[in-house]
RNA sequence: GGGCGAUUAGCUCAGUAGGUUAGAGCGCUGGUCUCACAUACCAGAGGUCACCCGUUCGAAUCGGGUAUCGCCCA
């Protein structure tokens, strides 16, 4: 076989950013970019990342939230600050155990086999294997965190803070222990806080009971949505208004099934509209009905065990039975007494465990809480009066609505993997109390009026006592219970800076500039990360935050796991690109609404990038050695600029001003969409197009050095806008442009190199307007010779007529743009008519391309009488403002000059365009 | 039941301070492998801005209502 010498392409035909991605990463991380330290001569800017869940792996979610801290820590490093992004991950404590005691399954083992301590164990053991995944992954999207300073919640210094708060608020009265009905998740068995109960539409039933009455013939109707509960009834409620009910009230009915006595009572809750205005009573079992059980006096009887079995209250038929089959059991029963009187079909939101989606039961337990309202109304308080503003607005209502109707916070949570709660008992003074025993007491609780403040036997503190402050015995131990994850993730601005430790990081990056997060968790994190920042560092943890939108497949579902239309991002970085997805995800993220995704959007982005790297690629392969030394950017202001250059330089300061502005109003959309327009549509469709004329063919060699200049810097320019998006593309061509020696611009990699700044002096309002001439007759010219299919090769002619005197200078100044890009064989200025002629107006100006005989008379018509009928719709509008008394009357005066001239204007064109029209119809 | 949001081209979205010839990408149609890019270039078609009423000289934009869809809370 022949050798055949190929000579390799120095660059790339088609951008690949497999193999630039990772070489960039690395490189950035090695050099300790991502690396923020105290620095006085700079402003910080702090970013903490939403720490993910270890358990988690990355979703479309984390891609469009990471990409946007990135792009703002990306933006403000550039702009001189010590741009902080602090990453890490949150330990989940519900979630975590659920996986490892999964994999203990396999093993056929539970966690009681390996006790508290071995769980323990191998939950780091799993964390260290898996727990950092996530953040992992988040390297390949580009985030430039500081990994340096990576956090954990359950690290020594982040569970230090935790029980120093704990202790705190306990100490204030904020955090007390008490029995009430919590939502329990029979399957985690632990009490979930509020926000942890997902309510979800359910079609179920209502059934309509008979409860025979004591002492009377008949029955009283209930209606539940629950009957398997009924067990657990220890009354039937009435609303004392009702008159239906009314000589009901003080007597007694009777409990079917369990034969249980129980009071008829009036209570203001019922609602006579619902059911028969009659209802049962099941104070163990329903937070309403804890309350009515309370201000009653009823009996709490608890029928459940933890994991959501009946327990012996429920009576030897349905001892040990699951709840659900407890439900049908039960039912079974009442229908063969005859006591079910009546069902309907009843939809109703039922509380489901968050984590692992079982229906939650409303159980009565003995729980730790924290006391919301005091820290609510502070945290009210700091969004009302702007000191943290949200982005969009209106998730303010939502923050006020919850914050204003909080209910107390249950952080104990019957679980091994977490903070343990810092709460230690004596057992000498438990047992004088009769407290021995603090495991919870489901059964037959007794309703317990919340405690807070010193109680015997009671110790907390941030460490274990050697002994008991009361009794001076020894024998001390640790509650069993830990804290809600969430409980460690609110001190998440300040307990990664080191908190409670004092020291300089702290001090100099918080508070935090900026939260990027989705709605969902504004209960969940926001809302308690402020509260908890007001009270312990007395000032709120950030400025802003940032809502993103969820995301959507395209048919507007959410992304889910068994939908199946959650696409993995590592696969869409695999075959577009990391910058591809970037950019996608933030262009078309609208503003304050959630997003619908489908992977072949990112072609987009891909698309994109690859342009890009062409304009790049030409641009390099145009550069000689001999062009050097170029102009620097600061000589071009004083260089002979023609006007494709000052217009380019003029769209170029146009756009540096609209992505700043719109980067620091958060609209992401609105700074991808001027970048992309910038590069492809002024840089590479029109520029581009026409600088290739002066390297190709320059008239002189300085200037071909100078229309090189001109490119380049533009360039430079437009990735250093882009950077924050497209970091790695951006990246690996600033590299190669270094390559090309021009010092002043190359001391440094781009993801350090100044942000571009908007200069007024480069604005050229007059280059725009005739290049906006030009951009119309070239439009105008090519339009026609599509329609008339004048093959892309053969060059046409150009005629131009009328128009101003002004505009000519113009066009035949610059007639080589003309000619280049309407691909002409030359420009004629005169007024004289041309016979078979195509035409246009363009600004008053005709423009006509000379077809002889090539013309086909009936398509040309038909253009033309087409583009009559839509200019004379747009003047008969005019015309119709013009002529209305009040419009010349009460409109600004530059509104009517302006009508006046459009009207002036249409009116020209349509003479002409009959005129041309009469025209071809003669010949 | 209460609150919030959406409704603009076949699809996904822009539309900043009421006055612009209502825009972009994708898709579609026609033409081009033109010396950076076919992940491209050039051109074209496609919209009673959900509906009704109102405010205004003027409404996609402001107000009220209706419908449909979505989310949150109870």
């Amino acid at each position: 076989m022949l050798e055949v010498l190929v000579v390799p392409e120095e660059i790339a035909k088609v951008y690949n950013p497999e193999v630039v991605e990772d070489k960039w990463y690395k490189y950035w991380e090695e050099k300790g970019y991502f690396h923020a330290r105290v620095n006085p001569d700079k402003k910080p800017y702090t970013v903490v990342i939403p720490p993910p869940n270890i358990t988690g792996m990355l979703t479309m979610g984390h891609i469009l939230n990471n990409t946007i801290q990135d792009i703002l820590i990306r933006y403000k490093r550039m702009s001189g600050h010590e741009a902080l992004w602090m990453p890490g991950t949150d330990h989940a404590g519900i979630a975590t155990q659920n996986v490892v005691e999964k994999e203990l399954a396999r093993e056929g083992l539970t966690r009681h086999d390996l006790g508290r301590e071995g769980l323990v164990q191998r939950i780091w053991e799993w964390r260290e294997k898996y727990g950092g995944i996530i953040l992992e992954q988040l390297r390949k999207l580009g985030a430039s965190c500081d990994w340096e300073r990576e956090r954990f919640t359950m690290d020594e210094g982040l569970s230090r803070a935790v029980r120093m708060v704990f202790v705190k608020l306990y100490e204030k009265g904020l955090i007390y222990k008490g029995s009430y009905i919590i939502n329990w998740c029979p399957r985690c068995q632990t009490a979930l806080s509020d926000e942890e109960a997902e309510h979800r539409e359910m079609k179920s039933h209502l059934w309509y009971i008979k409860y025979p009455l004591k002492d009377a013939r008949g029955f009283i109707v209930v209606a539940t949505t629950r009957p398997e509960t009924m067990l657990g009834d220890t009354g039937v409620a009435v609303n004392p208004k009702d008159k239906r009910y009314q000589q009901l009230v003080g007597k007694k009915a009777i409990l079917p099934l369990l034969n249980r006595k129980i009071p008829i009572i009036a209570d203001g809750f019922v609602d006579p509209a619902f059911g028969t205005g009659a209802v049962k009573v099941t104070p163990a079992h329903d937070p309403n009905d804890f309350d009515v059980g309370n201000r009653h006096n009823l009996p709490f009887i608890c029928v459940m065990n933890e994991d959501g079995t009946m327990n012996e209250n429920a009576g030897p038929n349905y001892l040990g039975m699951d709840r659900f089959a407890c439900r049908e059991a039960v039912l079974k029963d009442l229908e063969k007494d005859k006591l079910v009187a009546k069902v309907e079909d009843y939809a109703h939101s039922v509380g489901h465990c968050y984590r692992c989606g079982t229906m939650v039961e409303p159980y009565l337990s003995e729980q730790w809480f924290v006391r919301m309202k005091p820290l609510a109304k502070k945290a009210i308080a700091a969004v009302r009066d702007g000191r943290v503003r949200f982005h969009p607005k209106r998730w303010e209502k939502t923050y006020f609505h919850w914050l204003e109707n909080v209910r107390d916070w249950c952080i104990s949570r019957q679980i091994w993997w977490g903070h343990r709660l810092p709460v230690y008992y004596c057992r000498e003074c438990q047992e004088e109390t009769g407290m021995r025993n603090l495991k919870f007491k489901m059964q037959n609780a007794k309703s317990k009026i919340q405690k807070s403040g010193i109680e015997k036997g009671i110790i907390i503190a941030k460490t274990k006592p050697e002994k008991c402050p009361y009794c001076g015995a020894g024998e001390i131990y640790q509650d069993e219970n830990v804290l809600d994850t969430w409980f460690s993730s609110w001190l998440w601005p300040f307990s990664t800076l080191g908190w409670p430790e004092e020291n300089e990081d702290l001090s100099y990056f918080f508070p935090t500039d900026t939260l990027v997060t989705a709605p969902d968790i504004i209960f969940f994190w926001v809302a308690r990360m402020i509260m908890a920042s007001l009270e312990f560092m007395g000032e709120a943890p950030f400025r802003d935050v940032y809502f993103t939108g969820m995301i959507r497949d395209i048919q507007g579902r959410k992304l889910s796991k068994s939908l199946g239309n959650s696409p993995d991002p590592l696969d869409v970085i695999a075959s577009y690109g990391a910058d591809a997805l970037r950019f996608t995800m933030v262009s078309i993220t609208p503003h304050g609404q959630d997003l619908l995704y489908a992977n072949e959007l990112v072609e987009m982005g891909r698309n994109f990038a690859n342009k890009i790297w062409n304009a790049s690629r030409l641009i390099l392969m145009n550069l000689n050695d001999e062009d050097l030394p170029l102009y620097e950017p600061e000589e071009l202001k004083s260089a002979p600029l023609e006007l494709m250059d000052r217009w380019i330089l003029s769209r170029l300061h146009h756009t540096i001003g609209s992505v700043t502005r719109a980067l620091d109003n958060y609209r992401f959309n609105t700074a991808a969409k001027a970048l992309y327009r910038f590069f492809w549509g002024d840089f590479c469709d029109w520029y581009l197009e026409l600088v290739k004329g002066r390297w190709y063919n320059p008239r002189e060699e300085r200037d071909r050095r100078l229309a090189l200049s001109v490119a380049l810097s533009v360039l430079e320019s437009g990735l250093k806008l882009l950077h924050p998006i497209m970091p790695f593309l951006t990246e690996e061509i600033w590299d190669k442009l270094r390559e090309k020696d021009r010092p002043s611009d190359r001391c440094c990699p781009i993801i350090v190199f100044p942000f571009p700044k908007a200069r007024k002096r480069w604005i050229d309002p007059g280059a725009e307007e005739e290049m906006g001439l030009i951009q119309g007759v070239v439009g105008a010219v090519r339009n026609i010779r599509g329609v008339m299919g004048v093959p892309p090769g053969k060059l046409a002619r150009l005629v131009v007529r009328g128009g101003g005197e002004n505009q000519w200078d113009v066009l035949k100044a610059n007639e080589s743009y003309l000619i280049q890009l309407a691909k002409l064989e030359g420009v004629k200025f005169d007024g004289k008519g041309i016979p078979q002629a195509a035409s246009a107006v363009v600004e008053g100006l005709e423009v006509l391309v000379p077809m002889e005989g090539l013309i086909d008379i009936n398509v040309e018509r038909a253009r033309l009488e087409r583009e009559l009928k839509r200019v004379q719709v747009l003047l008969s509008g005019v015309d119709q403002k013009l002529g209305n008394k009040e419009f010349l009357k009460k409109a600004p005066k530059g509104i009517i000059e302006r009508e006046r001239k459009k009207q002036q204007d249409y009116r020209r064109t349509c003479e002409k365009i009959r005129e041309n029209l009469a025209m071809i119809s003669n010949t």
